[in-house]
RNA sequence: GGCGCUAUCGUCUAACGGUUAGGACGGAGCCCUCUCAAGGCUUAAAUAGGGGUUCGAUUCCCCUUAGCGCUACCA
């Protein structure tokens, strides 16, 4: 039975690296039928907030693809500090009672720091007795030293792996403060709670070597498979932060584009993963049949944005595919939600909302352009643009417009092609152009020159507001 | 500084020793057309540099360079 963990820590909104992360625990796990675990990494105390856990859940439940199981790592510290006594009480881990202030002197830049030999070597008496008299100390796992070997493991996607002991420094798994750190409390509950498959960003790829340590130390069976991801970076080459980079970094933002779901899953599957036969736009099903790890690439991959262009082209492009393409049953309500979110009440019953949903779609690359650009088709206060006036300005046009509607008005059938005849009609009857008439009633009808085919933009608008508005110009 | 990872068009990527180095986004142009999209077609654009191995390297090895990551009582 596989089992995979997406481990977020609350100290801010959730990243669209993360957010990448989970959906490939998400599709290695559901093509396995395996099980997902939402683990909350909360045991820094001073950085984790309940605003940041909201947020983390805000961007899972729009990403909508769900979990198993889920737990907090706050709610599991006996587990974790029962795993680093354990290791104190047979000798693989030691206490360090250096005070934290002193560390941070540590020539950092020259050598590598890899322990004190004075606390490694403190005999089991002193360390308890220092304990014991109350001293704060830290639990450091002891690195072999006298007999240096390789440690070793098997990426998924980068491959064997493996980092001499001499190069590994004693780092600490459990803090002065009784906390336990990340390396011990991740490895602890990955444990505990069995997780077969630990797959992360390439960030943690060096630290796997300490999570080796530790698990070949504390736990009885073999080690999990492990697979590291490469990470999203900026297009100035560096890894995304809030503070370099800004909104881009956050899968909300995506959100409040109005992206959908899927388009921008699909969009970050994409980024340091492909399916190896040119397919780009891809349902979950299909993401979910081929992805593997084989699939996934080493290289990071630089998401594309600019200040004058804030989301990556190619996301915009990947959402307007799916815009287009998923049923119009599933479209209609996001629509319907997002034109709510900016006051705006459609016309008419479901079907007539489908039938315009599905009309206008093609035009548009997310949903925020339903409430902006197709404003006019949901309500009556649309703003007139200037081209749209010029086409209005043409000569007669006015007049005409006024006749269209009055034949309109005549006519008892409303359909695309009743109006067509009606128009043209009209403009062989005027001896004008019928190019005239059709911009000049899509002006009239949207205050746009652009937008669908003009007879289909009547149907859209409706019989009743076709008149008003070509009686109001 | 040490250790680890990476390197194909501007960007995302394909090519698991032999291709005119393919696709997509974005750019340019053309067609279609009542406008705008969509769609179709065309086009510019890449193997970081240097050594090997090989009949033959984008592909394998080494070096250089560059970038990234870890080197915290952050995750």
């Amino acid at each position: 039975m596989i089992r995979v963990r997406f481990a977020p820590s609350p100290t801010g909104y959730l990243h669209i690296g993360s957010a990448r992360t989970f959906i490939f625990n998400w599709l290695f796990v559901r093509k396995h039928q395996g099980t997902m675990v939402l683990r909350i990494d909360d045991t820094d105390l001073d950085r984790n907030s309940e605003a940041s856990l909201n947020s983390i859940y805000e961007g899972l439940n729009w990403l909508g693809l769900g979990w198993d199981e889920f737990y907090r790592q706050s709610d599991r510290l006996d587990l974790h500090r029962k795993v680093a006594y354990d290791l104190l009480e047979r000798g693989l881990a030691y206490r360090d009672f250096t005070p934290a202030s002193d560390l941070d002197d540590r020539p950092h830049s020259e050598a590598q720091w890899l322990c004190n030999p004075e606390m490694r070597s403190l005999s089991k008496e002193q360390s308890d007795a220092r304990a014991a008299a109350g001293e704060p100390f830290v639990i450091r796992f002891r690195v072999e030293r006298d007999a240096p070997y390789e440690v070793e493991f098997h990426d998924q996607v980068y491959g064997p792996q493996s980092k001499l002991t001499a190069d590994i420094e004693d780092f600490a798994l459990l803090r002065s403060n009784g906390m336990p750190t990340y390396h011990l409390a991740s490895c602890a509950d990955d444990i505990d709670l069995r997780i077969t498959h630990i797959v992360r960003g390439q960030d943690h790829l060096s630290n796997t070597f300490k999570h080796v340590l530790i698990f070949q130390a504390a736990a009885e069976r073999s080690l999990p498979q492990f697979a590291h991801l490469p990470l999203l970076i900026g297009p100035d080459g560096s890894k995304l932060s809030k503070r370099r980079h800004g909104p881009v970094v956050s899968v909300t933002t995506y959100r409040d584009h109005g992206f959908l779901a899927l388009g921008y899953i699909n969009f970050l599957c994409l980024l340091g993963w492909s399916p190896k036969d040119n397919r780009e736009q891809m349902s979950l099903y299909e993401l979910t049949a081929c992805f593997s790890f084989e699939g996934v690439n080493r290289s990071n991959a630089v998401v594309n944005f600019s200040e004058e262009d804030p989301i990556d082209p190619k996301a915009l492009w990947l959402n307007s595919q799916h815009l287009r393409t998923i049923p119009v049953g599933a479209l209609a309500p996001l629509v319907r939600q997002t034109l709510e979110a900016h006051g705006l009440t459609p016309y008419g019953d479901d079907a007539f909302f489908n039938h315009v949903v599905d009309t206008i779609r093609s035009r548009f690359s997310t949903l925020l352009d339903f409430s902006s650009k197709g404003r006019a088709y949901f309500s009556d206060d649309y703003p007139i643009e200037p081209q749209a006036l010029e086409k209005l300005n043409a000569p007669g046009a006015r007049e005409l417009l006024r006749k269209l509607a009055d034949r309109i008005e005549a006519n008892p059938e409303f359909t695309e092609s009743s109006v067509e005849a009606d128009l043209r009609k009209l403009a062989e009857e005027s001896g004008v152009k019928a190019g005239l008439l059709i911009n000049a009633s899509r002006a009239a009808l949207t205050g746009q020159t652009v937008g669908p085919s003009a007879f289909a933009v009547f149907t859209c608008i409706g019989r009743e507001r076709v008149i008003q508005r070509l009686r109001k110009v």
